[in-house]
DNA sequence: ATGGACATGTTATAGTATTACATCACTGAT
DNA sequence: ATCAGTGATGTAATACTATAACATGTCCAT
């Protein structure tokens, strides 16, 4: 049903709880540098202590990577759906980002993989372009 | 057909030729500074004019970044293919990457954009794994 | 020849991520 | 209880990626 290994939140350590918690607190993604400043009053004095964290989030499907804006973003699925697959559209104009699970695509794309005899470990898509709010006005 | 705006190759100026020969030159993907360091020998100083060159390559559809590498690529299909909506397969392991278009799979998520009122600008699509070659050894 | 558009040169700086090494906290085996 | 091993943390330094700001050059159309 899902191969991905998840982390039960409330086994988090101290810095991936704040780092994760900055990041469900926050509208939208944020960079390593930017969580950095929201936790210096937490006692974060360095970026790795960010690193570290979000390595580990990552890891346990808590958090994603949008490759293309070098940032992070909490998920906001239940734990147990397929993080592996997300997909996720940002809008070039107010920066929001809406995380999907195009499951029909995804699926191509492993076909494809398997067909050409790759390995899939991960998949990236992220779709920029307007979201439909910023486009109404 | 294409709503591409392709760049006539002979039409490039001097350091968009040289930074696109040092990309076609070489097996993959390079960095930024990788192709900097590539022509210094040539008379390039600084990484703002391989950035330059860069962004005008980028949109001319000759050259590809890859968001989840931070390194580019010269797109090795003819003119004239849709660039845009390219995918990238990226070994982990010996770090080739092979460019194909999963045509069927952009356009569920062209769909998925178009339903949701997203205007899709451009797409990024990488996965990442180990390639036939590398799971043969 | 002059103005405008665009390509280039150069320096400095901003932003993102990792290496290296020291310390601490917990757990399990003796 | 002690010790070794593992993993989390603290801290400083550094490496890597990208852009800002400003000066100069080149070419073409008027």
């Amino acid at each position: 049903m899902n191969d991905h290994v998840h982390v039960d939140p409330a086994a988090l350590t101290k810095n991936q709880a704040l780092v994760f918690s900055a990041l469900s607190d926050a509208n939208g993604p944020l960079t390593a540098y930017a969580i950095l400043d929201e936790l210096r009053g937490d006692g974060f004095k360095a970026p790795l202590q960010v690193y570290r964290a979000l390595e580990k989030l990552i890891e346990g499907g808590l958090v994603h990577r949008l490759e293309s804006l070098n940032a992070f973003v909490a998920c906001r699925h239940p734990t147990g759906c397929s993080h592996q697959w997300a997909a996720f559209a940002i809008c070039e104009s107010c920066g929001d980002v809406k995380e999907f699970s195009p499951d029909k695509a995804m699926d191509l794309l492993k076909d494809w993989a398997e067909n050409d005899g790759f390995k899939l470990a991960k998949t990236t898509v992220e779709l920029r372009g307007q979201c439909p709010a910023c486009l109404a006005t």
